[in-house]
DNA sequence: GATGAATGAGTCTTCATTCAT
DNA sequence: TATGAATGAAGACTCATTCAT
């Protein structure tokens, strides 16, 4: 298993560096290599091509996300509270990995449509994450019965995401973990007043 | 003023055509110049370089929108109902420009970052025209006067743009206009059960 | 027709002179493009490929060279005086074309199986020549009727290219076309005697 | 003497099968070794580089031919009946060795000017044999002392190789060795009526 | 002797842009 | 205005060979 060899991760970690600090574009597998501190023949031990790093980017560092996620969201607690647990975990992720935020919320975007859509793949384990947690919360009635979980999953997902594309846009200028509660309560309770 | 001369939309439309029918990446000027008819060279005497191409496609699809848009929340109705509209008017449009959905969700994503921040500045006008709800529904009350008008604005469009791309990704299989009440209903009053 | 372009014959003879004395896998792209006095990217308005070049080569001095056979067989004259005129014309070509001589006899051999299948097909005129001479010769009674058409076809042209190839690896140092006399008296009455 | 070593043989003889089956520019040296059932690294204690392989190939394989040649000469018999046996064992070497027989004749000519310049040396040995053949020929007086021994030769080994190649080309398909008794007869009489 | 992980040089092709007509 | 032939820069990937174990 190639996954357990210390260069498959010191070129994962390498590309992470490389996109963010080049752009996608400009991350060229000789820079990628680089950074890594191997030869550019050595990634082509490891990956297969150049997609292959940058899906096994999205895959490393979000799959193992997602399934922090899944034990985060197992305990005890009401749905609400498992809502604000993913968000504040989602935001101090990429808070605490600077490169890693600019990689998912911009560079890895630019990749073509075949790229996207395994990186959709990966994302459809989080998109489960959401779901279990709205039916969860229809379960206990913190939800109404009547809510539609597709939509409601995508503004959930939807506003995350946005919100953490500003922040990476305005360059990271304010506290990202800070808002997790906001957040939370605006997809709780939306912008209308309860009366 | 090159924009009145009849070829510039003719490139423009020529432009959103075949970057949804090829993709991106795939969309050579070449193709672009084919498809409106013209020869390679007579794109640069409309565009400075295919980058301002793309803007343009931008500007003119979406800058109108939001033109329509300032006019449609002119007039009477309370906060929410003109959001309702907002969001209908969004999905009505691509829902009725197949070719252009697949650009603004899909292809147009994948340009580098200089690109993108420049349709981001023409996405500011969509976004002040949230602003200017949610700023209004505080004022006659509809919103409670502690709302986050930034927060609720990226929850606003992050779920609109969310939305529209689950759309277009699952190949437009369903009516996207119906979708405009629920989503809306869901932005105001949130996942959360009103006791 | 992009053949009768100038640029078109420009490259394929550039592409003589580049392989013969760089060698075909030192004769990249860019040498024979230089060679040609044109831009790399001009290749390709003419060509598909590298490959299209090599192949092109061989059809337009190989296949000139053969329909200049089938005229010279189609007079009058007795098979066996054609012969001689064949063979006097191989000789004579690839003696005023140095360059050719080394192409065609020691470095398109080098290329791929695909490419020399290619190649096969375009020599298939030439031996469908040599083919009519031996025919017409056994109408004429020059030949005997129970002569293998095919097996006397390889001798003929084995016989050839042996000559020419052995000349070129000797650096030309003698006269080829004065050969052309014996060699076809070799290839009509064999080594034996004749008694 | 490396040679005598089991692996050497065992690496020559995977060579072989590996260039027959994959073709001459898809042999890596790895592949080799994998047939040989050898580490990449075991090839050069045998061997000096790649090239040193092929040259190997054809020494061991052609090099002990064409001393069973010389002794199949030096026996007892007219010259024509020693051109006969020459040409018989050749065709019957590679029927009998289909990987060997694709390998020398379409495989190993894609190599380099200095390689086949390498493989010409050995195949001198073989020349030599026919030209031993011709001189002894011409003092029984079996061919004119008038034959131009270099031409005749010429014509031999040409007619030989380009029949066998033919029959690569053809996959096959017919019986290489009943064609050696009329080649031979082509040989010696040419394609001329004798009267 | 044997291994196999690591190296790094080398090239074809695309396509945005120009400019002579 | 309009044309379209010509330009030329730029990058992923392969594979023969080495050398520490």
């Amino acid at each position: 298993m190639k996954k357990n060899k210390p260069k498959y991760m010191q070129i994962i970690d390498a590309a992470v560096i490389a996109i963010a600090e080049n752009g996608y574009h400009q991350a060229q597998v000789s820079k990628i290599a680089k950074q890594a501190g191997v030869a550019d023949g050595t990634i082509y031990l490891y990956f297969k091509n150049k997609e292959d790093i940058l899906i096994s980017v999205f895959e490393e560092k979000m799959g193992n996300f997602i399934e922090k996620l899944n034990e985060l969201i197992a305990g005890n607690g009401t749905a609400v509270e498992k809502l604000l647990r993913v968000i504040e975990s989602h935001f101090r992720l990429l808070s605490e990995d600077h490169h890693l935020a600019i990689v998912t919320q911009l560079e890895l975007r630019q990749s073509n449509k075949e790229l996207r859509l395994k990186i959709n793949d990966i994302l459809k384990g989080y998109l489960q994450v959401i779901d279990k947690i709205l039916i969860e919360g229809i379960g206990t009635g913190e939800f109404p019965s009547s809510l539609d979980v597709r939509l409601a999953r995508q503004m959930i997902f939807g506003t995350i995401d946005e919100t953490v594309t500003t922040w990476v846009m305005n360059e990271e200028k304010y506290d990202l973990v800070t808002l997790a509660l906001p957040v939370q309560r605006l997809l709780i309770n939306g912008c209308g007043n309860v009366e």
